[in-house]
DNA sequence: TGAATGATGTTT
DNA sequence: AACATCATTCAT
């Protein structure tokens, strides 16, 4: 489950969608070839978040996972919203919940993620990442709007979930 | 229900 | 020039 504490209030879901990006043998990866300005987050301490933006206009979530040094994060591309779901709907400006977390842009608008908070540690005053009910039979395929190994099976959900990106 | 497309700014 | 996307539009 990951929360997202703000002035505005609080708003969490359950994590239901996730890919892994890992260093050096994925040409996918952000941090595929070296340490970047852009990617230093994924190369530092696990337990922080590492926020990019892209297309000109989204936010994505990405957790870091390994000891600092390997630089592999995983992506949130879902949650199953399940607080402060009214604030979501104002933020995203959208009314079905259907809508307000299927999707890494989507749910880095419905938490108010963005570039302040690249970086931040996962059990600090902004984010927590905190166990939920636990998933118990998950899918795993390949990754979503890549170009570059596209093979690789990183990616995984929740079977059945109503709250992923694709249905 | 699905394919095509434009929006938009940073990175390489 | 590409990009770890989304909402809208137009076609089946």
């Amino acid at each position: 489950m990951l929360v997202r504490e703000s002035p505005e209030g609080r708003a969490a879901g359950r994590i239901v969608e996730t890919e892994g990006y890992v260093p050096l043998i994925d040409p996918a990866s952000h941090a595929y070839r070296r340490r970047t300005n852009r990617n230093a987050p994924m190369w530092g301490p696990p337990g922080r978040a590492y926020v990019y933006f892209t297309y000109g206009m989204h936010y994505m979530v990405n957790l870091v996972t390994e000891p600092e040094g390997q630089a592999a994060a995983v992506l949130v591309r879902a949650l199953e919203p399940l607080d402060g779901v009214d604030l979501m709907r104002r933020r995203r400006g959208v009314d079905k919940v259907r809508l307000l977390c299927s999707g890494p842009g989507k749910l880095c608008q419905a938490l108010g993620i963005g570039a302040a908070l690249n970086g931040a540690a996962l059990q600090g005053p902004d984010l927590l990442v905190l166990p939920g009910d636990p998933v118990h039979e998950i899918v795993s395929t390949t990754r979503i709007g890549i170009t570059r190994g596209v093979d690789l099976p990183w990616r995984f959900y929740e079977a059945g979930s109503n709250w992923v990106s694709r249905r």
